[in-house]
DNA sequence: ATAGGCGCCTGCTGGC
DNA sequence: TGCCAGCAGGCGCCTA
């Protein structure tokens, strides 16, 4: 489920509620996660100060004091809050870490179990992670020339380019179809075949998509919250995401669906169209 | 090395 | 009403 614009809410959200508090206990349920869930670490966490809540890609980390840190996942449903430590327990609530305020829990659960909860021993092993599963960069300081660089250099589709965390880190496939509207590309053109101008496009259009989601909170679709339990807003703004059949608000042409990447992929036949060699001369001018 | 497909899980919807 | 297929914000492992 959540991609960048709903992991960044999470963090955001549970920025105030967590900074500075100590961890009190932590309580495991015995269903696994995609990463098992270690009991050392209970112990190892127990006492431990969280110096702040940030985010890389769709991944969110917490600092401790202890030098060690904290990463959670939220695959396709998960969840993280700070709740009411009198709330009841929803089903699937797989993780509780009491706090020293007395007030709030951090709670993490996840329906589906494609999340993962993982203690990293000190930021160099964190690092580590990153660089072994070669995280690609923050959409929204992408170099250039790295960006048109990566995609002339592959025979995928855009939209599984989108998709490939080592290539931009936080796409999934809400935003790649929106991305790619923006930019008014065909999501099945070829990364070989996307002339730099079309790069340059692709790149802007997912920073700005990814913006505007961010400031709805992301989208709600079925299961997401933020870590306040506030759903998001963007699927009201969404332009071809689930929209099959329905009128393109630039050309009201039928969106059309169709599979790619072994995704479900959404777009206007009319406006993404693959450029004529003018038209592209013509951009070039420009 | 690269690209595509499948499996991991649970729950919901729509068609018969 | 019940059953079954198909679908879902992701990713890691396997194959050719």
């Amino acid at each position: 489920m959540p991609e960048l614009p709903e992991v960044e809410t999470i963090v955001r959200d549970l920025r105030p509620h967590l900074t500075d508090r100590r961890i009190e206990s932590v309580r495991a349920g015995r269903r696994p996660l995609r990463r098992r869930w270690q009991k050392a670490w209970a112990t190892q966490l127990q006492g431990s100060v969280i110096l702040d809540v940030t985010r890389r890609g769709k991944w969110i980390v917490m600092p401790l004091d202890s030098g060690h840190s904290l990463v959670f996942h939220m695959g396709m449903t998960g969840q993280l809050r700070a709740i009411a430590a009198a709330e009841p327990h929803d089903s699937h609530t797989h993780l509780v870490f009491t706090l020293d305020d007395g007030t709030n829990e951090l709670r993490f659960r996840d329906i589906r179990r494609f999340g993962s909860v993982t203690l990293f021993a000190d930021p160099a092993a964190l690092e580590e992670f990153f660089t072994q599963s070669r995280l690609g960069p923050e959409p929204f300081d992408i170099d250039p020339t790295y960006w048109r660089t990566r995609l002339a250099a592959t025979q995928r589709c855009l939209k599984s380019a989108l998709l490939d965390q080592q290539l931009v880190a936080g796409v999934g496939n809400i935003y790649a179809d929106e991305s790619l509207y923006e930019a008014r590309l065909p999501p099945t053109q070829r990364g070989t075949d996307t002339p730099r101008g079309e790069a340059d496009r692709l790149r802007r259009a997912v920073a700005v998509v990814l913006r505007r989601a961010i400031d709805q909170r992301g989208s709600s679709i079925r299961n997401y919250v933020g870590g306040s339990g506030l759903k998001g807003q963007y699927q009201e703004e969404f332009r071809v995401y689930g929209r099959t059949g329905k009128p393109c608000p630039r050309c009201r042409t039928g969106i059309e669906r169709i599979r790619l990447a072994g995704r479900s992929t959404h777009f206007c036949p009319k406006c993404q169209k693959v450029e004529s060699e003018e038209t592209r001369a013509k951009s070039r001018k420009r």
